[in-house]
DNA sequence: ATGTTGGACATACCGATGGTATGTCGAAGA
DNA sequence: TCTTCGACATACCATCGGTATGTCCAACAT
């Protein structure tokens, strides 16, 4: 009862993800049509609703691919030995590069909590890239390297910290001394927060 | 040649943008139609298109309002008297519940960068909110309260935690007791950054 | 072999919405 | 009094998200 030769529907699928992915990146999701998505993907619209209940399932969909990439090169370098102190500089690296992608930035940032809703895509973010900041937050507590602040506020604020550095490094004219201002300010700020500092 | 009895252009111009403010907090750009704004403004597309451009000019029209009315309140509050760091941190705290306010949040924080596009709105905020930010920030540096970190991406960073810090407690279940951890952990941010500390 | 079912699409169509073109009315100037 | 013009109102259009329907074909059942 399944498939033909091959998986026709998942490549269908995929084909639909990765032009949504790709226009709502560029235009954005208002300024993104259905029409242009299934042009792209050398599809109809009735291969886009048999697969998705609508414009918005399609873009949580671009949203999760995003979100599962980025997590994916997040875990692997925040997983890496060292002290908890060390695992969390290399984490705010890898993170704030991760927010200089395009795609990351307008889709994941910018436009899922206003297409998504602001609750929904905290839902979202809860088990993705907020979790591992909030989870670096949790192990300097532990590890009593930083005060003993509020987790769950602390985490939040360095993650929209997190936000506006990346999005002040990709609209920068000198995004590489940009990119080290934001460095050392968000060290600073860390180190603020550091115990016996 | 211009107004008859009483100046029913401004009064108009001044109800669609009341409209368009109310309409635009609660279900956001997308979900609000023209027919629904003019419809509550009780004046027809003829005299939108009359006053504005379109929507978009329409929701910037709302966006200054928020940002004007929210500019004067500030200004009020960093102007008193006291030295730069108490002004800061009267400014924080003024500026937190700027954030709480659902139309600064959804309108100023959420929205605008998606509807105007991200540069066009950070040019906007240059003048207004971020304005102010970056002000406190640059009198913290030459009263050499704070350590000499790159302003810029100092205000840029402060603006973006003050934003999570506002959205954390408007959603939060206890807003009173989160947003007294807000302002515990930025404080504590801002001491961090503070010299000698 | 044949009829039947159901999944994977394609096509045609509909209603809502942003935007435009045109019409109207009344006040101010010639 | 005639014309002009600003301040709207009305009628209309094109695009777009969504739906309803049709088609094709493989996997059963008989």
């Amino acid at each position: 009862m399944r498939s033909r030769r091959v998986d026709y529907t998942e490549s269908t699928r995929h084909a639909l993800v990765e032009s949504a992915l790709e226009l709502f990146t560029k235009r954005g999701y208002a300024g993104t049509s259905l029409d242009a998505i299934v042009k792209r993907a050398r599809v109809t619209k009735g291969a886009l609703y048999h697969h998705f209940s609508g414009k918005q399932a399609l873009f949580e969909a671009a949203f999760d691919l995003v979100e599962t990439t980025a997590m994916d090169r997040l875990t692997s370098i925040m997983d890496g030995d060292g002290t908890a102190w060390e695992r969390a500089m290399a984490g705010i690296q890898a993170y704030v590069r991760v927010c200089l992608e395009p795609s990351y930035q307008r889709i994941v940032i910018h436009e899922a909590p206003v297409v998504m809703g602001w609750e929904r895509w905290r839902e979202a973010e809860e088990h993705r890239s907020y979790g591992l900041v909030r989870a670096a937050v949790e192990a300097l507590v532990a590890a009593e390297e930083i005060e003993p602040l509020p987790v769950e506020v602390t985490a939040r604020i360095l993650f929209g910290a997190l936000h506006a550095g990346a999005e002040t490094i990709a609209s920068a004219t000198d995004p590489k001394a940009t990119a080290a201002d934001v460095s050392r300010t968000v060290v600073a700020v860390m180190n603020g927060m550091r115990r016996g500092g």
